[in-house]
Formats: C-alpha cells, structure tokens, sequence
DNA sequence: ACGGCTGAGTGATTCCCGTTTAGTGTCGGG
DNA sequence: CCCGACACTAAACGGGAATCACTCAGCCGT
C-alpha cells in the first residue's frame, strides 16, 4: 500500500500523516467485523485491534460506538434507497414497482441480516449521537421513495381500503415482519423463504389493490 | 406454576422460611423493572436491591440473567396461548377466529412492548439456559392453535394460494412486522394504529382467503 | 535552529455489567 | 450441643465502553 495520497491545501496542517484515513479504515474493519458478529460481537477493542490502534484511538475519529455502527447503518439505507430509485426510474405499472420495491428490500434483509437488525429491529433510544437524525431523514425519504407508487395506485382509486399511507405502511410492515422473523427466529422451521415472501407479496397486493 | 424441584433427601428440610418465596418475588421485581426498563435496564443489580437481598441471592434460584428474562418470556407466551385457546374454543368461522387472534396477538404486543420484543425481535442465540426449549416448545404451540384455523379454512379449498403453513407463516409475520416497527420505531410519524391494524387484518385476509 | 502549537495516539483508570468464589450466620435433626 | 445444609453476603474477576493525563511527531513563524 503506497501512501500517496495527498490533499492539495494551503494553509494544511492535515496531511502530516495518514490521520484522516483512519477514519475510512475504522468503518471499514468496524463493518466487516459487525457483519461477521453483529452488534455484541463488534467490540471497541476488536475493531481496534483489526485496524492495528490502540481502542482509545477510535474516539479520535467516531464519538462513541453507536456512531460508528450508526455510520453503517446510514450506508445501509442509502443502498437501500439506490435500488429503490433505480426501480422507481424503470418504466412499468406501479403495482409492479411496489412489487419489485418489496422484493429488493426484502432480499436486501436476508442478505445482510445484521445489519438490517441493527436498523430496523433495534428501537435506537440509547443512541445519543447527533447522527441519528441523518439516519431518520435517510429512512424517511427511503419510505417515500417506495410511497410514491403507492400514491399512483390510491390515485388510480384502486386501493381497497385505507389510506395511502396505511396501504404504504402495511406493505412495508408485512414485508418487514416476515424478513425480520426470518432473521431472528432461525432455528424455527419456516417454509421456503422464497415460496413466502411470494405468498406475502401476493396476499398483500391482491388484498389491498384492486386490479 | 409450581416447579418440582426435586431433592433426594428423606427428611424433607422444607424451607425454614421464606427461602422458596424468594423465587417469585425475584421473579416479580424482575418482570416489574423489566417492564418499564427493558432487557438492559433490568440489571441484575437493580432487580437485587428491589428484592432486598445481594445480586449474588439471584444465583441462588436463577442460572443467570438470561433465565430470570426466559421465565419471564415463558410467562408471556402462555398468556398468548391461552388467549388462543380461549378464541379457539368460540363457536364462530375460522376466519373470524384467525381475525381475532390475529388481533389479540397484536393488542398484546402494543400493550407488553418491552415483553414482545424479548420474544419475538431478538435472536436467542446468547442464551444458554435449558429452558429455551420450554420457550420454543410454547411458541410451537402457540403457532399450531393459531394455525389450526388456518388449516380449517385451506381444507374448505379457500385459500387463494399457497400452503396452508404458508399462509399461517405470513398471517402472523405480517402482524408481526406492524407491531414490531409501531414498538421499536416509536419516533416515527405512524397512521392511528388501529387504523393499520385493520388494514392489515383485512389486507392479507382478503388477499389470502377467497370469501 | 528553536520553541510553541496541534493533531494523532497511548496506557492507565473509571464505571458498570454479569458472574464466581469463599465465607458467614442460622436453623433443624441427631 | 454440635454438624451440616441452607440462604445469603462481601469481595473480587473479567470484560465491556468511555475518559484522562500524557507522549510523540511534524509544521509553524520567528
């Protein structure tokens, strides 16, 4: 690993030594260890140790640990909501685009269940960080991403029943529900998860749009 | 209820005093904190002192944390089963019966948050107590008088697709899912929740079940 | 060349957690 | 009266997160 890399500033004390890529590298081990051991596993000492600091060195860069998985998170819901505009640009029916929404994200879920614990299944009251609201703006225009087919389909009035936002709420919920039971319930023997995610993805458009 | 701890001594020492009492008051000072606190606000310590006795007693009558929490859990599910049975035992259609236990599923989760997620949104793997297979064989059963409906209204040919596991599996993942993000996601603006309750009751029943 | 400034990093320490160990007082049966 | 089991405790351990006081290295203007 070469270290060339240099920022062109002017008055710059920065590029003394490689301080800011600490930063980077920290996310990086903290992500690959978090991934293989969830949030338990994913220690302050381990984390350190993968960069080859000292664990005192990570408050340099991150105000506590929840910051740092907190950063994860937020790299998380951005993929997530990346697919959910590259479907959202594709030209088809919306029922197809909630369709396609639902199933990316819930194959999003089962491919990265600790880090989709860690953002939808943890309520996140202990986190103090000043973080946490870019994490809430991020989820909330990850939402509206997926609300706005949604909306098509109430404005076409083929919504069965309930609001909009209700059906939106419901979709993403059920989906959730079954991804997260799935993730935290292993060891209970479950039908083929692609057989249910297809039932729940049937089930709950056939109930709630009209065709 | 009462545990059978048995003891091979012929002259029964019976409990001088209050020894065998101390269980249950451990118990209930537990459930109390662990209530309004939750998994990490119920420390061993804390659930000690309310007692009125050293966090070492606690070791006298539990393994550990994870056990005192399991009783607790135990607890829970058995008034869900019984919540079921009690539905089970109404002379009303299967639908209804789903509808309603559905319902009752949910009513008990919005109302025992802290105790919902204990059960239902994390994994168990940290525990390594025996009674996690009292827990398991509890919800097993919880799920089969759930299902017994469920498979009620597939062998009347009314399902609209799927098994009729399979649509036990995502009736209650559904549910799960609504009550489980209105738990853990409180800061989040939601629709009335009964509001979604009814629109998702009435989303997958319509969709799973022909009328 | 020099001393000060500052960013990066560290070892020791603090606090809290669950859990273990070794020991204390007390009661009941022989 | 004594012995042993019981219910319990004080003290400690090890491992977490986080903080503190400190060192070290490079850049600065003089």
């Amino acid at each position: 690993m070469s270290v060339a890399l240099k920022k062109p500033q002017k008055s710059a004390r920065k590029p003394k030594g490689d301080g800011h890529l600490r930063r980077g590298e920290i996310l990086a081990a903290a992500e690959r260890i978090f991934i293989a051991e969830g949030y338990s596993g994913a220690t302050i000492r381990k984390i350190a140790d993968a960069v080859g600091v000292s664990s005192t060195a990570l408050y340099m860069h991150f105000r506590d640990k929840d910051q740092i998985l907190l950063e994860i998170s937020n790299d998380a819901i951005e993929r997530l909501l990346e697919l959910n505009t590259q479907i959202a640009s594709r030209p088809i029916d919306p029922v197809s685009r909630v369709r396609l929404m639902l199933e990316a994200y819930m194959r999003f879920a089962l491919d990265n269940p600790n880090t989709y614990q860690l953002v939808f299944c943890t309520t996140g009251d202990h986190i103090s960080s000043d973080k946490v609201g870019d994490t809430m703006a991020l989820g909330d225009r990850c939402f509206e991403k997926f609300s706005e087919p949604v909306h098509q389909i109430a404005a076409q009035g083929r919504l069965r029943s309930g609001s909009a936002v209700q059906a939106a709420e419901v979709l993403w919920s059920g989906c959730h529900g079954l991804v997260s039971l799935l993730i935290t319930k292993p060891s209970r023997t479950w039908s083929d998860a692609e057989g249910l995610m297809k039932v729940m993805l049937d089930g709950l458009l056939h109930g709630l749009v009209t065709d």
